[in-house]
RNA sequence: GCGCCCGUAGCUCAGUUGGAUAGAGCAUCGGAUUUCUAAUCCGAUGGUCGGAGGUUCGAAUCCUCCCGGGCGCGCCA
C-alpha cells in the first residue's frame, strides 16, 4: 500500500484512530474532515465533535477536547501537523487543523512522480461512452456541442484513471428520413444532377431539409380545404402538394425497403453519405479537440439485423407483451425501478404496431453489445437531459431483460449523464438570426476570429504561424471550458461576449497560467543555465512550503487525484474545472507573490522552480483531462 | 393530469458527506508593474439562497406544501 499524498485521508485515518481511543465505545466513526473554507482558521477541520456530542452525551466541545487529546499525543499527526491544543477547538467544537510546511513538502514530492499522485484503480474496467451522436447528412450544429465535449471529457477522464474505455458515437444512420434523404440523392445522381465522389456534407445537408418537406404533405390543409370547401384552386394546389408528398414518401419507404435489403445500387449511396458524414464528423470533431475517430463510430444501422431477435428474446421471456397491437415492457413493477429508485409509470415500447422499430428497440441492442461484446461494467451516455425518461425506461428494460448482466453476476452500471440546453443570450435556445441551428464550423471559426484578435494585440511579436495556432487553442479553450465549468445538468447562457474578454474563470485563464509557467522553465534554462530536461536536477530539489502563497499552492496541487476521482464519479466535469481554476488562482497568487528566478538564494529558487513545474505538469494533466488544448506560450 | 430538471449578488455561475460570517467571475469603485507574460494580482461595494413550514446542536443542502421558469409523458429520433 503506497502512502497517499491525499492530507484528508492522512488526517481522516489518525482522527479515526483518535476517536476510537477518546471513544471505544462507539467504535468507527468518520471523523468529517474536510477542508477548511477561511484560511485564517486552519487548512483542513474535524467536524465529528457535534455528530458524537448526543451519542456519547456530553457536550461537543467536550467531546473535541477528548479527540484532541488522543489525536495531539499520535506520532503520525504530530509528524505532518501544528500541535493540536484546546486552542485546535473552536466554535461549537470544530477542531482546527494546520499542516507543517515541510509535512506538505513531503507530500508534494511523494505527489511529484509521472502519475501525479492518482493510483492505479483497484479493478481496471471497460467503460463505454456514449457520445457525439451526430445524424446522418447533417452538419454538425451546436446540438452536438454538449454530447461531444462532455462524452469527451468523461472518457478523457476514465482512461487518466485507468480504466477501458470504449467512445461509441451513436450516429443517427437508418430509418424514414434517412431513407428520404437517400432515396433523393440517389434520384439526383442517376439524373446527372450531382456528382457522388464530389459530394459535400453542405449539399447532404440542404438535400436533407429539402426530402423533409417533399415528403411532408398538407394533409391537415387538404382536410380543413375540403370540410370548409374553401375554392378549387386552393383545393387544386393542396391536392398537388399532398399528392407529391404522398408520392416522394412511398418512393422513400420502397427506398427504406431497398436499404434494408442491402439493394446495391442505394446501398452504395447510403455508405457514400455515410462516410462523408463520418469523415466530416471525426475533422469537426478533431478541431475540437475531442477524440471521436471513426473507428469510434457505431450507426444505428450496425443493429438493425439485431432487433428482430431482441424483440424475440423478450417476447418469447414474457418480458415483453402486446398493447393496442404494440409490443412494450412495462417497467411499473416492483423491481423496475429508475436511478432515483422511483416506479416508471410508462411502458417502453419495443415495436410499433406496424411491425417497425424504435430507437428504444436500438438502444437495448446499444446496451446488449456493449456489455456483452466490449466487457462494459459501466456504460454512460451523454444525452440531453430532454432524454432522461427514455433512457430511464431502456435502462430498465435492460436490466429486466438481463442485457445488463455480465459474466461473474454482476450488473453493468447503466448511467445517463443528461445536459442542459446552449441559450443565447435572450435566454432562448442558441440560433442563428435567421433561427438555423449554428453550426459548429462556424462556432469555431468565430471563437478563433475573436482570439486572434486578442492574441495579435497582446503577442505581437510571436511568428504569424505560432500566433493563429495560440488563437485557435485560446478559442477551442474558450468555448470548451465555458461548457464543461457550468453544471452538467443546467441550461447555459452562450455569449461570445463574454467569452472574448478571456477574462477570470474562463479557459485562456487556465491556458495563460500554464504557459507562465512555461516562460519561468524557458528562462531559467537560458538565462540561468538550470537544465530543465525530463531528468533534471531541480526536479528532486528540496521544496520549502514557507510563504501563505506557497501553501495555498501547495494545498491547491494536493487536492489533484481527489478532484479527479470526484468528477469520474460524478460524471461532472465541472468539478474538475473548478479544481483547476483554484489551482491557477493559487499560482497566479503565488507568482505575483514569490519570485522565483530572482528569489533571494538558490535553494528558494530551485524549491519555486520545482513548485512551478509541478503546478504546470498538473494543470497541464487536468487540461487535457478535460480536453482542453494548451499552448507553450500565449 | 403525472413525471423530471431548475430558481443563490445587477449579470453569468460555484457551493463537497448537512458545519463556523453563503463564495467566484463579470460589471462598478480604489490600489499594484525599474524585477519571471497586467489574458495577472490585492482590496471595496453588492444577498429575504423563490416563499412557507418541518427534521437537526446546526439547513442553500434533507422532508412536505406552495409560487415561478424549462422540459418530457405508447407506437418520431
Amino acid at each position: 500500500m503506497s502512502e497517499s499524498s491525499d492530507p484528508i485521508a492522512l488526517l481522516d485515518s489518525a482522527f479515526r484512530a483518535a476517536t476510537a481511543a477518546a471513544f471505544p465505545e462507539i467504535g468507527d466513526a468518520d471523523p468529517l474532515i474536510t477542508a477548511s473554507k477561511q484560511a485564517a482558521l486552519g487548512d483542513f477541520q474535524a467536524n465529528i465533535a457535534m455528530s458524537l456530542s448526543k451519542r456519547v452525551g456530553k457536550p461537543p466541545r467536550d467531546v473535541a477536547a477528548a479527540i484532541v487529546a488522543k489525536a495531539g499525543a499520535m506520532p503520525d499527526l504530530q509528524r505532518i501537523a501544528e500541535p493540536l491544543t484546546d486552542k485546535s477547538i473552536a466554535g461549537h467544537g470544530f477542531i482546527n487543523i494546520r499542516l507543517k510546511g515541510d509535512a506538505l513538502a513531503s507530500l508534494l514530492a511523494s505527489m511529484d512522480t509521472p502519475a501525479l499522485g492518482v493510483p492505479a484503480p483497484e479493478v481496471t474496467e471497460t467503460i463505454a461512452v456514449d457520445l457525439c451522436g451526430v445524424n446522418l447528412a447533417k452538419q454538425m450544429h451546436v446540438g452536438h456541442l454538449r454530447a461531444t465535449i462532455i462524452g469527451d471529457a468523461l472518457a478523457r477522464v476514465f482512461e487518466r484513471l485507468g480504466h477501458k474505455v470504449v467512445r461509441q458515437n451513436h450516429l443517427g444512420d437508418w430509418g424514414l428520413p434517412i431513407a428520404m434523404v437517400t432515396a433523393k440523392i440517389a434520384a439526383d445522381a442517376k439524373a446527372g444532377k450531382i456528382d457522388l465522389a464530389t459530394l459535400r456534407l453542405d449539399d447532404l445537408d440542404r438535400a436533407y431539409k429539402q426530402a423533409q418537406r417533399e415528403c411532408t404533405g398538407d394533409e391537415a390543409g387538404l382536410a380543413a380545404v375540403e370540410r370548409f370547401d374553401l375554392g378549387p384552386k386552393a383545393r387544386a394546389e393542396l391536392e398537388e402538394q399532398v399528392s407529391g408528398a404522398r408520392e416522394k414518401l412511398a418512393a422513400a419507404k420502397s427506398t427504406l425497403v431497398k436499404l434494408q435489403a442491402h439493394d446495391p445500387e442505394i446501398y452504395a449511396v447510403w455508405q457514400r453519405i455515410a462516410r462523408i458524414t463520418v469523415d466530416e464528423c471525426v475533422a469537426v470533431c478533431a478541431r475540437l479537440h475531442a477524440t471521436v475517430r471513426a473507428e469510434d463510430t457505431a450507426g444505428e444501422s450496425s443493429y438493425s439485423n439485431e432487433l428482430g431477435e431482441i424483440v424475440d428474446d423478450l417476447v418469447n421471456r414474457n418480458i415483453a407483451e402486446e398493447s393496442d397491437g404494440a409490443l412494450v415492457v412495462r417497467l411499473d413493477g416492483p423491481g423496475d425501478l429508475d436511478d432515483r429508485g422511483q416506479r416508471i409509470s410508462e411502458p417502453c415500447i419495443i415495436r410499433k404496431s406496424d411491425g417497425g422499430f424504435l430507437y428504444a428497440t436500438t438502444d437495448l441492442a446499444g446496451i446488449r453489445r456493449r456489455v456483452r461484446k466490449f466487457g462494459a461494467s459501466r456504460l454512460v451516455y451523454a444525452v440531453d437531459a430532454r432524454q432522461s425518461l427514455h433512457f430511464q425506461q431502456v435502462f430498465a428494460a435492460a436490466r429486466k431483460a438481463g442485457y445488463a448482466d455480465m459474466t461473474g453476476g454482476k450488473v453493468a452500471t447503466l448511467r445517463h449523464a443528461g445536459f442542459g440546453m446552449v441559450l443565447g443570450e435572450d435566454g432562448r435556445p442558441f440560433k442563428t438570426r435567421s433561427g438555423e441551428n449554428v453550426k459548429l464550423t462556424d462556432l469555431i471559426d468565430e471563437a478563433h476570429q475573436r482570439a486572434s484578435a486578442e492574441v495579435n494585440r497582446r503577442s505581437a511579436a510571436l511568428p504569424d504561424a505560432e500566433r493563429d495556432r495560440i488563437a485557435e487553442a485560446v478559442g477551442v479553450a474558450a468555448i470548451k471550458y465555458a461548457d464543461l465549468c457550468n453544471d452538467r445538468m443546467k441550461d447555459y447562457v452562450f455569449s461570445f461576449d463574454r467569452m472574448v474578454a478571456f477574462e477570470g474563470n474562463t479557459g485562456p485563464y487556465l491556458l495563460y497560467a500554464f504557459a507562465r509557467i512555461k516562460s519561468i522553465l524557458r528562462k531559467a534554462q537560458a538565462e540561468k543555465r538550470i537544465d530543465t530536461g525530463p531528468n533534471a536536477p531541480f526536479r528532486k530539489a528540496p521544496l520549502a512550503i514557507v510563504q501563505p502563497q506557497e501553501k495555498t499552492l501547495a494545498l491547491a496541487i494536493l487536492r489533484y487525484p481527489g478532484a479527479l476521482k470526484s468528477m469520474a464519479e460524478a460524471c461532472e466535469p465541472h468539478r474538475l474545472c473548478g479544481f483547476l481554476y483554484d489551482l491557477a488562482g493559487a499560482f497566479s497568487s503565488f507568482y505575483d507573490a514569490c519570485p522565483v528566478l530572482s528569489a533571494d538564494n538558490e535553494q528558494t529558487m530551485l524549491s519555486r522552480l520545482r513548485l512551478c513545474d509541478l503546478t504546470g505538469r498538473v494543470l497541464y494533466d487536468g487540461l487535457t483531462t478535460l480536453g482542453l488544448p494548451t499552448v507553450e506560450r500565449m
